[in-house]
RNA sequence: GGCUGUGUAGCUCAGUUGGUUAGAGCGUCCGGCUCAUACCCGGUAUGUCAAGAGUUCGAAUCUCCUCACAGCCA
């Protein structure tokens, strides 16, 4: 495996029009776990996200709200980073389209690819309707020439625009598929393909005329850029692109970065055929990897979207269960790229499981032990004798190489699964050697192999989770007083690491929840609208 | 309408290139343990693997068709 140095790894930028809710979290969680899996393994790292802050519905809800535009994205964005703070997001960048060098950036772009003939000038027409101010095609509106969302007479608009080119590159773009079967999962791919490619790509329209509040161009002064080129271009732009400084961008968009972009289900397309192709454009290499995720839906499978008013604030959520448990239970429940449902049970149902009766609970009766029968000092640790601890130690390597796998694909789901199940073994081990009889016995040999053994599975286990629950593994680890220096994943097979370690406090790690108490407080929290 | 998926125990889902009695977790029930946050361990039950046809010595797994659901596009 070849092992690149340097790693990318971008959310899409949150449009500014809204606050954050549980489903932008999901995204942003999956990216900052990878992100610190990838800073524990040894990367230099740059995790990127961001806000998209221009466009029509902005501009309506800043004079909605008689604020101008910017005030209005200025406290969006400001909104946006406290969530991220909450949830221990360890971004090291936030981006922001209205930033100057953001839009000089896409200025520049759009220059370059005018002057290349990428941009050409041409006319956007269609069924206009002017209360919901959208353009449909004839299908859309039917023979009766009515709007479908709101059902009202549409009219025949046309407007200058500009468009990009984007059937030049329709060959070199299938050819990239081809020789990169990783960029992106096949079937997500083959819709895109089959739905879009093949039929003819049509040229997309990058600018509009009808608003004011998006990057002007050089070019003409009534043309504005329309979503796509202004958005897209932030995986850049954040990193110097076109600017004077472009340190950042030759390091880590260069052939030695692996680079990674999260998109959810609904964008897929952009940054699959847009992105690449524009990318091209512009000579720059494209991401190894889009990682199409799923959606968060309710149970009766309605997408979770603030505008139906049932997708919950994470902040309720981090003030009552804790940021850990919120960001274990999104990554553990949903399989990356399925379509996932937030139901009170199984958000209970999991918090109890695995954080509280499983990972909680060793923690806690393996230091009570250690506190009972030894002071509160790790024994010194010996070669195991007892073949029950000796399949143990067998059994914990494969469940961490299972990890490690499961971990290097991103498919954190199953990490999250691998390392629950390495913290479990445990259980058994200490059900099939018990302690408490060991320690009725003279010889208390075996008693201090099993808690040291117990010991070290808290250790690893909490290393494994680190990335998922930054700061419940690291309580953990201060509670077992693990010395710094064996925190590390480069420390995992010091086993003997712990010997003679006087631990610390001991306080359970999650707290065990009452059932129909916190599915009454959820059910309430989405609207009643889940099941 | 075209395309891409999904349909496996009460619930959420695994099932690798087709191979002996179809699995896991949660929940249920029974038993055990007592160090621990009434936790943990073991056992038990429930499945015409959506329906049908075909290929094969043999299919949840391949082919065809039907149905249901979701998504993408028009």
């Amino acid at each position: 495996m070849d092992k690149k140095k340097y790693f990318y790894i971008t959310t899409p930028i949150y449009y500014a029009s809204g606050n954050i809710h549980i489903g932008h979290t999901y995204c942003t969680v999956i990216a900052d776990t990878i992100a610190r899996y990838k800073r524990m393994m040894g990367y230099e790292v740059r995790f990127m996200t961001g806000s998209d802050e221009h466009g029509e519905k902005i501009e309506k809800n800043a004079i909605a709200a008689h604020k101008d535009p910017k005030t209005y994205v200025d406290e969006i964005a400001a909104s946006f980073k406290q969530v991220w703070e909450a949830m221990e997001i360890s971004y090291d960048y936030y981006v922001r389209t209205t930033d100057d060098y953001h839009i000089s950036c896409v200025q520049k772009v759009f220059t370059e690819l005018l002057n290349k003939d990428d941009i050409y000038l041409g006319k956007y027409e269609g069924w206009y309707c002017t209360p919901c101010e959208s353009f449909f095609t004839d299908s859309q509106v039917g023979e009766d020439h009515l709007c479908p969302d709101c059902h009202r007479p549409v009219r025949w608009e046309s407007e200058d625009a500009f468009f990009f080119n984007l059937k030049k590159f329709v060959d070199k773009l299938l050819a990239f598929y081809d020789t990169h079967p990783n960029f992106c999962k096949k079937d997500k791919l083959n819709e895109v393909i089959n739905t879009f490619i093949k039929p003819g790509l049509d040229d997309l329209c990058i600018t509009r005329t009808s608003f004011d509040w998006g990057i002007p161009i050089k070019e003409s002064e009534k043309h504005v850029i329309y979503v796509w080129i202004d958005a897209l271009l932030n995986y850049v732009s954040a990193l110097g692109y076109k600017s004077e400084d472009d340190s950042l961008m030759k390091k880590f968009w260069s052939d030695d970065t692996e680079i990674v972009q999260l998109a959810g289900r609904d964008i897929n397309r952009f940054h699959t055929v847009y992105w690449p192709i524009l990318l091209m454009a512009l000579g720059l290499r494209c991401p190894d990897q889009i990682l199409v995720h799923g959606l968060l839906l309710t149970k009766s499978g309605v997408k979770l979207s603030k505008s139906l008013g049932n997708a919950p604030s994470p902040y309720p959520l981090i003030e009552r269960y804790s940021t850990d448990a919120l960001r274990y239970y999104l990554v553990r429940e949903m399989q990356i790229g399925e379509d996932g449902a937030f139901t009170p049970l199984q958000f209970v149902d999991r918090m109890n499981a695995d954080l509280a009766n499983n990972y909680g609970n060793i923690v806690n009766r393996t230091l009570s032990m250690v506190n009972r029968y030894f002071d509160g000092v790790i024994p010194e640790y010996k070669t195991p004798v007892d073949p029950l601890t000796i399949k143990l130690y067998e059994d914990a390597k494969i469940k961490i190489n299972q990890y490690f796998a499961a971990m290097d694909q991103y498919d954190i789901t199953i990490g999250a699964l691998k390392a629950m199940e390495f913290i479990d073994l445990g259980n058994k081990y200490f059900d099939e050697i018990a302690p408490w009889n060991q320690a009725k016995k003279e010889d208390k040999t075996i008693l201090a192999e099993s808690l040291y053994a117990a010991c070290e599975l808290i250790r690893i286990g909490s290393i494994l989770l680190s990335p998922i629950m930054p700061i419940k593994t690291e309580e953990a680890l201060n509670q077992e007083n693990v010395p710094v220096e064996f925190r590390k994943v480069d420390s995992l097979d010091k086993i003997g690491c712990l010997s003679n370690v006087k631990i610390g406090e001991i306080k359970p790690l999650f707290p065990r929840l009452k059932k129909d108490e916190e599915i009454k407080f959820l059910t309430e929290l989405i609207d009643g609208k889940a099941e």
